[in-house]
DNA sequence: TCTATAGTTCGATTATATTGGAACATTGAT
DNA sequence: ATCAATGTTCCAATATAATCGAACTATAGA
């Protein structure tokens, strides 16, 4: 059974987590994330976008260690890493996520 | 007399701020004129880079809103838009300024 | 008017990101 | 074993961004 690597909370970095954040598409991928409630598999987050580029997506999400997933059978379940990222950086994601809903 | 132009709140597009907030010498620049607490010229801010460089960066940062821009003889006064960014995405820039003094 | 100062704009170079098709890897089911 | 499903990785093409020297603009002062 593979794993994905993830960074730990010291390792997250400011700068990776703006530049994150300041795609559109990637901004909702995690509004989705958030909004869902539940853990999601890449393949329902559907963005009209060919998977190869999806992926590289939630590959940028998780070094930047907003992302969490996990791999169950043949799916990815995908999870926002918001308490841990909050711990480090208080207000950040919360805020952005706020911001999101007036969009 | 000059003068140059910038949004208005209404304006303000979420992804633009935190495209300007994802570039290490940008965040550096928004953080030294949140603590200076006073206008700064572009020559104050002083990272070791040319000038072409700078007025590139300070043009992003203009046209996210984040920074205004008055223009005082041959000097160019930058402040942060601060509440005005709080108000349209109220917390983001704040935090963002909290989790800079971490670095 | 001539000169110095503060920044901007231009233009070319280099670096980095996005995109998406095709091949690949892993797992589950038959 | 074979096959289908879910994503990832690879690769090449395209797009976008950063960098910085040089030329330019606007203003102030002598």
């Amino acid at each position: 059974m593979r794993k994905i690597k993830h960074p730990t909370i010291e390792q997250l970095e400011l700068t990776d987590i703006m530049y994150a954040l300041a795609d559109p598409t990637r901004l909702e991928i995690v509004a989705l994330l958030a909004n869902s409630g539940r853990k999601l598999t890449c393949g329902e987050i559907n963005l009209n976008r060919p998977k190869s580029s999806m992926s590289h997506h939630f590959k940028i999400l998780r070094s930047a260690g907003l992302v969490e997933t996990l791999i169950e059978g043949t799916e990815h379940m995908n999870s926002l890493r918001f308490n841990e990222v909050e711990q480090k950086y208080p207000g950040v994601l919360n805020s952005v996520l706020k911001a999101t809903k007036k969009l």
